[in-house]
DNA sequence: AATGAATGAGGATTCATTCAT
DNA sequence: TATGAATGAATCCTCATTCAT
């Protein structure tokens, strides 16, 4: 897996092939194929161990602003997700597209779930919305969407990005 | 192209090959190459025409919007980026997926300059920005981005989604 | 012919190809098969004209020396020689090369019979040999291969390589 | 190795392609391409393997001649260069040429410093030369040069050239 | 559990040549 | 005499995957 993020992050999706992936590794080709069913189980596990990475970050910015304003746990929330996509901008991206491709769902796991229920809880006191859940939704993909955005075209502004986004989900929150 | 765009959008980027295309146009593969350099170049050419259709449905809401409230100005926008987005969503998505592979530059035109300048004014009157511009491009991508989103993951929401996007975009630019 | 003599020592052998003569000729392709049956037509007409210069260019020194030394005369076609290898070294290369592909006969003419007459005059008049038509074709062989070495291996020893070519010369035709 | 030298010998180099030596070794073309990085590698091989051969008849006939005169030395020499064409001359050929598109250098060696040192001093003992390495290494390619156009143009004649070549050098040689 | 070696099935690109007009 | 447009047939190379050991 490491070689595989390695190698992904290197050289993109296109880039990415089985033989490359094991001769990183340091291993026979046959052997990684003893480990992962397909090339596409690779790239599955690797998107697994991405999610739960997120889901922690994510947790534990929720778990330390129990008591704080909405103001700041979103800002919290927006600065930890920025800051997750500064590590290994490229491999977040290529698993991102990659994830679309094989049409996983959403992965959803006990951890989501706490994730999920504090958020709609937000949402719901916050405001009146038609669906919380939709409208959560929205404000996670927007974000995510939008720091891929910068990260990919506009880099160099990723530092001022932040405030910006706590102005759209704060604008989009309150009545 | 329109071999390409059906291939594409049938196949995905995956089983985009230039003999499928040159098959389903009904042409020898040679006479394909005879008109696009190489694979890329097709993609590049169908991007800068789905690029000119985008740009000018933009332009015809802006257009015929002169006199009319900036939400409705917003909203007209949004309901035209989404009319865009049902018409082909997969060609749509992979199109803009290798969009950002080939590192294409937006393809400005005067065309383009015309839709930021509108844009532009709007933001600048609406509300007080730290930079227009970047607020301009977030709001622009946010919609795109989220717009392709709920088409891959939720595609049945893409009715209720409009009002959605008009309150963002709308808290977002009132103070 | 002009333009394939273009391609030729721009791009090689390997890079010569009839789309590009076209091109370079401003004609199309069609029209460059109207006068040449196909690929080789075009190489072996260049490969004539070739030969025609060089043989003009022998029998202008032969011509000029008729009551010198041999060794003034032998000098003479070796400066002549080194002299036509200097214009467009590739092109000549590549020439020689396809010309021993063609399994093209010598392309024996008039002026060819007039030199090798001469040049067996000499032979048989400066030493006792076997075979006089066999040496003097030797001679011919060795001069131009070795010059087509030093072009190719060592071109900036072109300069001092004609006192040494009639050493070679003279050393072998005398007794 | 042994079926790229086959059809390299048999097709030229026109006819040699990677599928044709897959197919006559018998392999898959893929297993091919796990040992050679591209169709050029072949012949670097093949070149190197060849020079090996040459280098290695050469030094035998000047281990074994230290005690004889320098004639019989340089007929020795010529005669197993001679020998050497005879054994497979197209293939000869075809690798000499494609050295030179190769622009490979000379693939200097122990062996080969060995043999240069020895010739060198056949050169500066026999005789008084400006450089006489220079005119070590036009002897050398002389009598290749010279071997391989009656091999190609005159194929009937190369039982009778051994003489005519030694007179060649020796006279070049001899003051 | 590991690996050396192999391979089927593509897939991008090129080029000599032709033909209707 | 010229040309626009087409094409059959290669040709180099890649890659996911398998299998005997």
């Amino acid at each position: 897996l490491q070689a595989s993020a390695y190698i992904l992050e290197r050289d993109g999706w296109e880039g990415f092939n089985t033989n490359r992936v094991a001769e990183r590794a340091g291993v026979n080709i046959a052997s990684l194929y003893q480990y992962f069913r397909d090339k596409d189980a690779i790239v599955r596990a690797l998107l697994q161990e991405h999610a739960e990475q997120t889901r922690r970050a994510v947790a534990r910015v929720l778990d330390e602003s129990p008591g704080k304003s909405m103001r700041a746990r979103v800002r919290a929330l927006i600065d930890a997700t920025i800051a997750a996509h500064r590590v290994r901008p490229r491999l977040h991206r290529v698993l991102t597209e990659e994830a679309m491709r094989l049409e996983l769902q959403p992965l959803t796991t006990d951890a989501d779930e706490r994730i999920d229920e504090a958020q709609r809880q937000w949402m719901a006191q916050a405001s009146s919305f038609a669906d919380p859940a939709f409208s959560m939704w929205i404000v996670n993909a927007g974000i995510h969407a939008i720091i891929h955005a910068v990260v990919n075209e506009r880099p160099h502004d990723l530092d001022r990005l932040a405030p910006e986004l706590e102005r759209l989900v704060l604008g989009y929150v309150k009545r």
